[in-house]
DNA sequence: AAATTTTACTTACCATGTTAACTAAAAAGT
DNA sequence: ACTTTTTAGTTAACATGGTAAGTAAAATTT
């Protein structure tokens, strides 16, 4: 009888069962609404994040924004220029570290946030009466200890 | 006294206890070792997905696949040009089915698969031990409803 | 059998993820 | 003051994420 290598060793968890796998499933369904919904303002999700994370903590630097937003710099630097060029956040250097950039939002880019604030709260009421109160902090309880 | 506009609303969750936020965190802290792991075989983590699919469920078409590795046609009809290009993986059309495109893992691809699953294991180990069999098991589940 | 629809990819395009290298300015060390 | 190191951001290069359009073959309709 033949035997097949993979019965030899332990196996790793199959992908249904695997955590890495599992939290990028999640996400993804988790993100659908939301995309659908910027999609109409013509804004990708790590733009709305960054423009959230301005009109909710205002005026601050890139190194801040990133922190907030969970983006890497790289990618935040090519954010921001897009952002500034479509004229929805306004920057200017700081005058006691010229290295630093200070982002502030603008009208447009409030309007933006306003616009969809409303569709957005509901989308994260309905995700959580979907798991229910209790499932839903317990979740993100244990993704909190994944953290440390 | 000076009212913030933000107090005027209900607030949408902060970025610590939003859920989307919370899932994308996790996911990169889980996959860092992952990937510091697979960059010593200078394959991706999309790409040892792919691999390992193929190592597990044997030859199958690139619907299969994308399905059993989360990856989308696009993405994945790259990622299937770039390991063949490698030598990693071997393909040929279906008789029967002229559109599809039957895939297998070659020896060299196999060899990367054999040559990091122990280092894989004690790494889905680590991460379960880190939470505790329990809690890792009701964050899977959790995860699970999610889908749903 | 011919036309239509569906399926299994593929290609194009733009945005982000990720690592590495680079620039300029501030801070620390000597 | 001069040099070295650190910090804040940018740029480059390559891969993937995601949407839309295109292609060829198979399945359905008519």
């Amino acid at each position: 009888m033949k035997i097949k290598k993979e019965d030899l060793f332990k196996r790793l968890p199959s992908t249904r069962r695997s955590l890495p796998i599992a939290l990028m499933r999640s996400r993804e369904k988790v993100m659908g609404p939301i995309r659908d919904m910027l999609k109409v303002s013509g804004i990708t999700e790590q733009q709305w994040r960054v423009l959230r994370v301005l009109s909710e903590s205002g005026a601050q630097d890139l190194t801040q924004i990133s922190l907030k937003a969970s983006l890497l710099m790289p990618s935040l630097s090519r954010i921001i220029k897009k952002l500034r060029e479509e004229g929805l956040i306004v920057s200017q250097t700081n005058d006691e570290d010229r290295r630093r950039q200070i982002v502030r939002i603008g009208t447009k880019g409030q309007k933006i946030i306003d616009d969809n604030l409303p569709q957005a709260m509901k989308i994260a009421e309905e995700l959580q009466q979907h798991l229910g109160l209790e499932r839903h902090e317990q979740l993100l309880d244990l993704l909190e200890t994944l953290e440390k």
